[in-house]
DNA sequence: CGCTGCGTTGAGCTTCTTCAACGATCGTGG
DNA sequence: CCACGATCGTTGAAGAAGCTCAACGCAGCG
């Protein structure tokens, strides 16, 4: 209970809160445990609470008729997902299974609402998330309808870079199959462009490890976002 | 400023507030007007406020660096917009223009903010909005990556329908340059789009009118999800 | 009247997907 | 321990979807 507690303390969704509120979801929820490829709900499942991802990765997705998947989101430890859901008062818009062993600590819609009118600091909190959110889903949608693919993946690669300390050198995060489908695209056509950057010496790739060797030529793909310090990604 | 009490007392943002709160954002806030294709703010931009759509409409858009544009969001009377950069702390993610002649209520950030840790229900509110758009934003990735230009069509005009009472005669709400924009294509495909399904006895289409022939197909093209059970995959 | 924005159509081309095949790796059950 | 299946990654060839470019009709409006 008290692991639990530190758990909660390091996610930002419950920054500020006191100690005993705390506890109380701490008693209130639960953990459950995820084996790669397990889904955690469905699109269309009425959501009866929410997730936070303790460890492992979660993926959220849609699925075409024909099976082709669009990865949403990835969520890693400290993350909730599945919220909006909730306060929307609407199924789940997407499906949501684990990519690694994962384990989450699941609330309850009610008791969360309960806890959500009694510190207004919680609704803040959540309002930032729900609002980044927003916008990572704003240049999503701007990227998969103004950019090819070669753009998407160097902004994805930029975006990877700055995560990972600004080091030329960056390991990607998903199995390529993954990365393509958080990309809108296919194994296929990914591997082909990783392989274009690579004869242009844009990047080197050995297996999940890119070496970054023209910045600008990323920049100049990816449409110049980066150029102008408004960075401000995630 | 009572007129303005009432305008804000009809937004589902401002549900459930007590008059005295209602007086004090109209004591905040101020009008502003935009005609037709005048900017309200540039992707960017720092925040200082956020707007609430009075009358007309607003879009918001993102633009390719060769000038293409990707529609978000349309927003009429009574939709708050730009508050998520609010939250996020962020600059706007994209670009906000009128489409009419229309006017805003503008209200500055700190006063906001001051008057969301004094109300919780103000919050509540703001959470189920953004939650619906999230969800608006993540059935739109899905389409854009998962759906050809005409299952996207279809999509839209069986939500057009459902708005305007299920006749099987709806108006398009913006010009058809515009609504290639929101679905992420140009007008031409657009056009063509329309003529195929003209064609093949789908729809009829007289300017803005369309007479929805075969609402089957549509579904059919929109991927199921207006099907009664919801869609399934194995 | 001429301008401007909207809508449509045609021709050619680019990008991406589909389909197929194949090599590599890895975990597991026989 | 090895063989097998599953997943992952890559490559080639062909085809489809949609974009670009260009031209033109049409309506509204100063």
């Amino acid at each position: 209970m008290a692991q639990i507690k530190d758990l909660l303390q390091r996610c930002f969704l419950f920054k500020g809160l006191p100690e005993k509120a705390l506890l109380d979801i701490a008693s209130i929820g639960s953990i459950k445990k995820f084996k790669p490829r397990q889904t955690v709900f469905l699109e269309g499942d009425p959501p009866s609470g929410f997730h936070i991802v303790i460890d492992g990765s979660i993926k959220i997705f849609k699925l075409s008729p024909e099976g082709r998947e669009q990865i949403l989101h990835v969520f890693g430890p400290g993350e909730p997902f599945g919220e909006a859901a909730v306060f929307a008062q609407a199924r789940f818009p997407a499906n949501a299974t684990a990519m690694k062993p994962s384990r989450t600590f699941y609330i309850p819609r009610d008791a969360f609402v309960r806890l959500l009118n009694q510190d207004p600091s919680l609704a803040m909190n959540l309002l930032a998330i729900l609002s980044k959110r927003l916008m990572n889903f704003a240049r999503m949608i701007g990227d998969l309808s103004l950019k090819e693919v070669p753009g998407r993946l160097a902004t994805y690669l930029l975006i990877l870079m700055n995560r990972q300390d600004n080091s030329t050198s960056v390991t990607l995060d998903m199995p390529k199959t993954q990365l393509a489908s958080l990309l809108g695209t296919i194994p296929e056509t990914l591997s082909r462009i990783f392989a274009k950057m690579q004869a242009e010496k844009i990047i080197s790739v050995q297996g999940p490890k890119i070496e970054i060797l023209d910045q600008d030529a990323l920049k100049e793909l990816s449409g110049n976002i980066f150029q102008e310090g408004r960075l401000e990604i995630k």
